[in-house]
DNA sequence: TCACAATCATA
DNA sequence: GTATGATTGTGAC
């Protein structure tokens, strides 16, 4: 709250949100029925009406640029000279927007011979005389030097305030040096000359390094290379480039600020002109009274369908009030464990710094036990007069035997969070058994995303507090310690009561569904502590390797770079597609071989194989995109993100994203690290085991086929996996009629094709363009392929059938998928819901099987109880361990006796293992 | 500052 | 032709 007992001044920027709104897409629409546009009118009131919203006390002035020139040109004629007339359909807005906003009662300024800005300047310095504090609302950067102590910037479009320490966070540097700072740049939109190829990177460089511009023109002489020239060819122009960008504080006024008060709105000629411009919105404001906060938050909210799974209809839990503690003596928290303790099973959820698990610390927790009623115990709150908090230590002393207790069931959204940050407090959380983002997860993977506010939206109509409501966004956003107790009290006890609703709403109708049930019990709870455990162990990488690889990944780019320049005889940034695409297609008038989805002439990989072979410089940008992905996004990045809690690597295995069952990985994504180059593989060496260890990674060969052989049941197929062929080959004897020993390696690579196109559900057309054949010869094969294999064409005849019956797949283990587009009028759409009914009952089993794998893995490796083997990573069919080398023979074997025994299908499991001090050496 | 498109890494 | 996630450039906001 402002204890000031003068009323803010808030300066608008009336100008610079004229222009932003006439450009907004939206807005621009907007016009009344005989053609008059007023989308820039609604846009510039709309921004006005939710200031006087945020700043019920402020006192608003609006500012505009007067027709003309200003001093400006004088000094300099090319002031802006570059800058198009204003368009029509913009200049015809401005006058009743003037007008509105004089009947609004708000003071307005039109001041000729200076620009809004120089007003504003001149204004905000009166203010700050007067002990009055400022704001301004404005989108231009260039005000940023006007910021005090006294003086800050919203951005109004964006909500986001700007004060000194804010300028410096965006800009690098102090708003007494943004002068200096606009200077050295100069600005093209305004045409005012700065240094030539100085942008915001070495203006702050060179601001940081001498402090003020006048320092940095002493030292010209000494910057080096290039820029050091630009800068010397700069120098006589930059006074005057300094001059343009100064704002003008001393602006002859006839008001003072204290003379720039509201006077009454003129309703009658507000209702006018609301009429004319048909501002049908803002007219029933004043005619028919405000809209109330609630009404507003209801045309927010979609009119969601209820809920369903199937036939399944979920009913929410509902309650008529709620009663939210926050918990500040131990005598509360006393009465709260014993209750905890009776129930069995409660909800709860951790506040904490971040939501990186490796670096997050407690701020609090919530629980609930009973809809409607939850507590928040604060710990870490630590502003400036945080109240008094119970102790961190002690409190979870007291929750410890809770928390690792297995018979008191915990529920929860994202446990596997909770229990990773836990971890490192000397709880090892269990009894975990219901994890709300999971039951949606099982219940439905398609039918939201499942975080707590998606969840609480669909399965309870209720709108959630969300976190940025109470933090804010953006790089001022607040880390929970430094929440207002209250504030945060609300918010958490809400989470666990509504995590808690949310788990009472959708278990029941999970029950409905046994094998869906028995995913979520068997497979997917279970799964989730293993995961913890493999991500809080981390894997280890060397960096050194990883920064050696770097610098000759970046020696190599430099002269692709400049092997590219010369041969597209001009210089270009070989990172961006767009400027590519010209050279390419427009200058060096290459044919077009194909488009991208929106119409653009594709310079995708296989385009560029393609042209290399006809041009030089299509093979340069190829080697240059490879290196440079891998310089990008792994020798530099993998590094960065060791912690400094472990020197590991840790990633995050995401349970509740994928359509299909899959794990993804983030935060390093650790399941595509490249391995099919001869450079990428240099990648994988770096992952490597600690002293005395090996790496050992174990995948299923072909599992995705076995799984079609296993689920289409065809005679053929099956035998050819029970026997072991190789299964390329085996397919390519019976579609080219020969016999084994006689498979080309040519004929083998086809059958290879064809083979994964299946679990694609592909077409003859993408076999085609696969194996580079006609159409008729990829029909052909495929024709021979369901001849030999009747059961698989049966089998996919079967699924797609199902699909459009059902709504919905399902894999081996009941693990439904379902198909939304499945029966949808666009053929395209329709088509890829088929493919993707083909491939999801094999990916789906392939990630159920290795799901139920790591179970049995970690079941073993939990009753070894011995450190010397670990679980690190997953990706999709292959799982890697650390494994002490005096142990390593025997425990691998283990393993792939394990993972071939994870379940018993129709042909055989086949998990292969291979032994290394890296990860490259052990494939 | 943010969201999207294009590209490319994996299974 | 299936399923993902990260990076980069670009243009809207």
């Amino acid at each position: 709250m402002q204890n000031s007992p003068l009323s803010p001044l808030i300066l608008v920027d009336g100008s610079s949100y004229l222009f932003r709104a006439y450009h907004v897409p939206y807005l621009q629409a907007l016009s009344t029925a005989s053609g008059q546009p007023t989308g820039a009118i609604t846009g510039v009131l709309n921004m006005i009406r939710s200031l006087k919203k945020d700043y019920p006390n402020g006192n608003v002035v609006v500012i505009f640029d007067a027709k003309g020139k200003t001093f400006r040109n004088d000094m300099y004629p090319e002031y802006k000279a570059n800058r198009p007339p204003m368009p029509d359909d913009l200049r015809t807005q401005i006058a009743p927007l003037h007008e509105i906003i004089a009947a609004m009662g708000l003071p307005l300024l039109v001041i000729p011979g200076v620009e809004a800005d120089d007003v504003i300047g001149t204004l905000a310095k009166q203010a700050t005389e007067q002990g009055i504090e400022t704001v301004i609302s404005t989108g231009d950067k260039d005000m940023a030097q006007l910021v005090t102590e006294h003086v800050r910037l919203i951005n109004t479009m964006t909500n986001v305030e700007m004060d000194v320490a804010g300028v410096s966070e965006k800009f690098g540097v102090r708003p007494d040096q943004i002068i200096d700072y606009l200077a050295l740049m100069g600005d093209k939109v305004d045409n005012i000359p700065g240094v030539v190829k100085c942008g915001p990177k070495t203006a702050v460089k060179w601001l940081t390094e001498h402090g003020t511009l006048e320092k940095v023109i002493e030292n010209a002489d000494k910057v080096k290379g290039k820029i050091g020239e630009n800068l010397r060819d700069a120098l006589e122009q930059l006074p005057l480039s300094y001059q343009l960008a100064t704002i003008k504080c001393d602006v002859e006024l006839d008001q003072t600020v204290a003379q720039l008060q509201p006077s009454s709105p003129d309703k009658e000629a507000l209702v006018k002109l609301y009429q004319t411009f048909e501002l049908k919105r803002l007219l029933a404001e004043i005619t028919g009274g405000e809209p109330t906060e609630e009404q507003d938050r209801k045309t927010d909210t979609k009119v969601t369908q209820p809920a369903k799974s199937g036939d399944i209809v979920v009913t929410p839990v509902e309650v008529s009030e709620t009663e939210y503690d926050i918990i500040y003596s131990k005598e509360s928290l006393q009465k709260w464990l014993s209750l905890l303790e009776k129930s069995e099973r409660f909800a709860f959820d951790t506040e904490t710094t971040s939501v990186d698990y490796m670096k997050a610390e407690l701020v609090g927790l919530s629980f609930a036990c009973e809809a409607g009623k939850a507590a928040y115990v604060p710990l870490a709150h630590d502003y400036a007069d945080a109240p008094e908090q119970l102790e961190l230590s002690w409190v979870l002393a007291q929750l410890k035997p809770l928390l690792e207790s297995k018979t008191v069931h915990k529920i929860g959204q994202n446990l596997k969070y909770d229990a990773n940050v836990l971890s490192h407090y000397d709880i090892n959380m269990q009894g975990i058994e219901f994890d709300t983002m999971i039951e949606s997860y099982c219940f439905n993977s398609v039918a939201t995303r499942h975080n707590m506010d998606a969840l609480a939206t669909t399965y309870l109509d209720y709108k959630t507090v969300h976190f940025e409501d109470i933090a804010g966004k953006g790089a001022k956003q607040l880390t929970f310690n430094q929440i207002d107790v209250e504030k945060a009290g609300h918010y958490a006890a809400e989470d666990a009561d509504i995590t808690l609703r949310l788990h009472l709403t959708l278990f029941p109708a999970l029950e409905q569904l046994p094998e869906q049930l028995s995913v979520f019990n068997d497979i997917e709870m279970p799964l989730l502590p293993v995961l913890a455990r493999m991500e809080q162990g981390g894997v280890l990488i060397d960096s050194d390797l990883l920064d050696e690889q770097s610098q000759q990944l970046g020696q190599r780019l430099s002269e692709l770079e400049v092997e590219a320049h010369n041969l597209a005889g001009q210089s270009f940034n070989l990172g961006s597609p767009k400027q590519l695409q010209k050279i390419l297609f427009e200058d060096l008038k290459i044919p077009v071989i194909k488009k991208t989805p929106k119409g653009a002439p594709s310079t995708a990989e296989e385009v560029l194989q393609e042209l290399a072979l006809d041009y030089p410089l299509p093979k340069v940008i190829l080697e240059n995109r490879g290196l440079s992905k891998l310089k990008s996004t792994y020798t530099d990045k993998l590094p960065l993100m060791v912690s400094n809690k472990s020197g590991r690597l840790h990633t995050s295995y995401h349970q509740a994203v994928t359509a299909t069952g899959r794990l993804s990985s983030t935060e390093p994504n650790l399941q595509n690290i490249p391995i099919r180059s001869e450079q990428g593989r240099k990648i994988r060496q770096a992952f490597i085991a600690p002293k005395d260890h090996k790496i050992v990674a174990i995948d299923y060969s072909q599992i995705e086929l076995r799984i079609m052989a296993h689920l289409s049941n065809d005679k053929g197929l099956v035998t050819a996996f029970s026997e072991g062929k190789d299964i390329h080959r085996a397919t390519a004897a019976e579609i080219f009629a020969v016999e084994l020993d006689e498979v080309t390696s040519d004929q083998r690579r086809s059958a290879k094709a064809i083979n994964f196109g299946l679990i694609y559900g592909m077409s003859a057309f993408g076999l085609a363009k696969q194996l580079n054949i006609g159409r008729n010869q990829a029909q052909d094969y495929m024709d021979k392929y369901f001849q030999r294999y009747p059961g698989v064409l049966t089998y996919m005849e079967e699924t797609r059938e199902q699909a459009v019956a059902q709504g919905y797949v399902e894999t081996l283990f009941g693990r439904r998928l379902y198909l939304p587009d499945i029966n949808a009028k666009n053929g395209m759409r329709k088509k890829a819901a088929e493919r993707a009914a083909i491939n999801a009952p094999m990916q789906g089993t392939a990630a159920d099987i290795i799901k139920k794998a790591m179970l049995a893995v970690d079941e073993w490796l939990l009753a070894q109880n011995d450190d010397r083997v670990k679980m690190t990573m997953q990706v999709h069919d292959e799982l890697v361990f650390e494994i002490h080398q005096d142990i390593v023979e025997e425990t691998t074997k283990k393993l792939v006796e394990l993972m071939n025994d994870a379940v018993e299908l129709s042909v055989p499991l086949i998990a292969e293992a291979g032994i290394g001090d890296n990860w490259d050496e052990a494939h």
